[in-house]
DNA sequence: ATTAATGTTCAGAA
DNA sequence: TTTCTGAACATTAA
C-alpha cells in the first residue's frame, strides 16, 4: 500500500541518517519465506558494511540510500514494507537491519509483514539499468501539466489505469487513483485519448493537491493498520478520503451521489457516479 | 474450513 | 508497440 505519499513519508522520517556510516547487517532469521534480497546477504554485507550513507531519496514508490563508492541501497515496500528508525511492531516480520554509527537511534530496520517487497544493494549502472528513465517514468509531484499530457494523453486506455503505470509517470498507486479522480471530477474509465484540455488541468490540479495534502498527512493507514511512518506512527490522510473504501456512503463533494466500487485491471476503483460522469459519446460529425 | 480480498511489480502472453 | 493476466506473499474477514 505504501504509495508517493507514504514512501516520501519515510523517506524523509529517515532523513537524518545521512552522513552516516554502516557497521553492520543484522538478517534476522525466520520461519517466514525470506523477502527477495540482492545480493545475498553475506555478499550484501560484504559490499555495504563501512560505506557512508550521502543521502536519503525517493524513486517512485522505493526509498533509496546514496552510499559513497557508487552504491545504492533500495527498499521496495510494495504492499506491505516499512522503513523504520523506531521499534518495529513486531520481531516476526523484521527482515533486516542495518547498524550505524554515531550516537541517536543507531539501527534502520526493513520490516515486511507480507514478504512480497525487497532490499536491494545496487551499483550506479544497476540502478540506472533497473530504475532509469526508461522503467520509472517522471515523478507524479514533480510533473509538469504539458508533461503529464504528454505521457498519457495519446493512451487508449482508462484514465485510471494509466495513472497506475510506473512507466508513464512514477509515484501514484491504486488509492490516490481514484481519490484524484474524484477530485478532479472525471470518470475513471474515461479514455486517456478523448480527455480535453480542460479536463488534463483538472486532473493536474487535483494530482497535485491530493499527494501534497497526502504528504502532510504522513500517509494513509488502512484498516489494517499496517503502515507506519518511520517513528512507528500512524498516517492521518485516512480521515480525508472521499471515496476509497467508502462504497455506498454519500459522495462527499455532490451529497447525493452514493460512492460506487467497480473493478478495473483487477483493481477495486473507487468514485461517485453524479461527479464523474462517463462524457459524452464521441459528438456525431 | 475454504475462499476472497488486499495493492505493487514483473514475467510472459496476446 | 501496447495492453492484459496471473503469480508472488501473509493475514484477515466472510
Amino acid at each position: 500500500m505504501p504509495e508517493l505519499p507514504e514512501v516520501e513519508t519515510m523517506r524523509r522520517g529517515i532523513s537524518r541518517i545521512a552522513g552516516r556510516r554502516i557497521t553492520g547487517l543484522h538478517v534476522p532469521r525466520s520461519r517466514l519465506k525470506p523477502i527477495r534480497f540482492e545480493p545475498a546477504p553475506a555478499a550484501f554485507r560484504r559490499r555495504a558494511v563501512g560505506h557512508t550513507i550521502e543521502a536519503v531519496e525517493r524513486l517512485g514508490k522505493r526509498v533509496v540510500l546514496r552510499l559513497d563508492g557508487d552504491l545504492a541501497v533500495v527498499f521496495e515496500p510494495r504492499m506491505t514494507g516499512l522503513v523504520l528508525l523506531a521499534e518495529p511492531p513486531d520481531t516476526e516480520h523484521l527482515r533486516l537491519g542495518l547498524r550505524l554509527n554515531g550516537c541517536g537511534a543507531p539501527w534502520l530496520w526493513y520490516w515486511d509483514r507480507r514478504g512480497l517487497g525487497s532490499v536491494r544493494l545496487l551499483s550506479r549502472a544497476q540502478l540506472q539499468a533497473d530504475l532509469g528513465p526508461h522503467r520509472l517514468g517522471p515523478d507524479a509531484l514533480e510533473l509538469s501539466l504539458p508533461v503529464l499530457r504528454a505521457r498519457l494523453g495519446s493512451s487508449r486506455q482508462p484514465i485510471k489505469v494509466a495513472l497506475l503505470d510506473q512507466r508513464r509517470l512514477a509515484g501514484i498507486g491504486n488509492l490516490y487513483a481514484s481519490e484524484i479522480l474524484h477530485v478532479a471530477g472525471i470518470h475513471p474509465q474515461r479514455p486517456c485519448d478523448r480527455l480535453n484540455s480542460r479536463q488534463w488541468r483538472a486532473i493536474h490540479a487535483a494530482l497535485r493537491q491530493v499527494l501534497r495534502e497526502a504528504i502532510r498527512c504522513e500517509g494513509s493507514t488502512l484498516g489494517d493498520g499496517t503502515y507506519r511512518n518511520a517513528l512507528n506512527r500512524p498516517g492521518s490522510y485516512q480521515n480525508h478520503h472521499r471515496v476509497y473504501q467508502r462504497q455506498g456512503q454519500p459522495c462527499p463533494r455532490c451529497g447525493r451521489g452514493q460512492v460506487c466500487r467497480t473493478v478495473q485491471a483487477q483493481r477495486a476503483t473507487f468514485f461517485c457516479p453524479r461527479c464523474q460522469r462517463p462524457g459524452r459519446r464521441r459528438p456525431k460529425r
